[in-house]
DNA sequence: TTCCCGTTAG
DNA sequence: CTAACCGGAA
């Protein structure tokens, strides 16, 4: 499993410094101050690397570095489970391997692969993204963190995770998993832990040698925590828990969408009888669907572009 | 019920 | 800062 293979980082190795970091002081707000030293770290990382190479995942995206693929597998990933976009990556890279096959497509192609994963607008957004990586990039996806946070569909995990897998930049993020390891390891005996909190430990304990697999390892590590018992990510002070999705706005939008593709040019009327939906919500849906560029309405009938 | 390798609009 | 966004599996 050489996949597995990490280096190891000096940082983590020099046990018993007395260097150390030290979690933000925020004005006004009462906090632990959480100090970590290096020893601390270094036990840390290898508890995370040993779990890394006996269980660590073995993932379609983490075979490649091509850029393109990797940030494929970033947007499905976003609030979307593993397990549910393993399958799916390696169709959506069959039918559009490279920017090229993206960019060129008719999006309601690049939809229909899409249904089963949600957030239908990240399908936008990624067609969005790879037209303009060839138009204003001449199809290089940027290494640096800005430029890719410029593009659509791109926030600040997912340019740091593109930067750290496709690229190898060492930059510090936190992501679901990362914040539930942290808060179990570090924050064992706090609640409402900020990630502002977390993040200068992220960046202390990170292997700047190696960070793409010092994440997949983290990553791995959280989602194991998560088998077991409670969730320690409900004691990160950004914990949201998710509204039901059964009758919920998401629902209505999802059948919308579903219906025109598969029936283009249906009109507004009979999506209305077949839905059964009122007329109030199902007109501000279409509006809000054609506004985001999921759908295009014309004289009383809808398609996907 | 709960969660998901977040981003964006308001 | 909050709310909205999707859908299926455990």
């Amino acid at each position: 499993m050489d996949f597995l293979l990490v280096a190891q980082s000096k940082a983590a190795t020099i046990a018993g410094c007395r260097r150390r970091v030290s979690s933000p002081t925020v004005p006004g707000r009462r906090q632990v101050h959480k100090t970590v030293t290096t020893s601390e770290a270094a036990s840390f990382r290898r508890i995370i690397l040993d779990h890394y190479r006996t269980q660590g995942r073995r993932l379609p995206w983490r075979e490649t570095r091509d850029p393109y693929a990797i940030l494929v597998s970033e947007i499905m990933l976003q609030q979307t489970q593993v397990d549910r976009v393993r399958e799916k990556y390696l169709e959506f890279l069959a039918v559009f391997p490279t920017w090229q096959e993206l960019a060129g497509a008719e999006l309601s192609r690049v939809l229909s692969l899409w249904q089963g994963l949600g957030y239908n607008r990240r399908a936008v957004s990624l067609q969005l993204c790879a037209r303009a990586v060839l138009q204003r990039f001449g199809g290089a996806l940027p290494e640096e963190v800005e430029r890719l946070e410029s593009l659509p569909g791109i926030g600040p995990y997912t340019a740091r995770a593109v930067a750290a897998f496709a690229f190898g930049l060492a930059t510090p993020f936190i992501e679901t998993n990362i914040r539930s390891v942290f808060i179990h390891h570090f924050f064992a005996d706090a609640e409402a832990v900020r990630d502002a909190e977390i993040l200068p430990l992220v960046e202390f304990t990170l292997d700047r040698d190696n960070p793409r697999d010092w994440y997949y390892a983290l990553m791995d590590y959280g989602a194991m925590l998560k088998r077991g018992g409670a969730n320690p990510g409900r004691k990160s002070a950004h914990h949201v828990r998710q509204s039901p999705f059964r009758g919920s706005n998401r629902e209505q939008r999802s059948l919308i969408l579903k219906r025109i593709l598969a029936q283009p040019g249906l009109s507004i009327a009979r999506l209305e009888e077949t839905l059964s939906l009122d007329a109030a919500s199902l007109a501000r849906n279409i509006a809000q669907l054609e506004r985001e560029g999921l759908i295009r309405q014309e004289e009383g009938r809808l398609w996907v572009p």
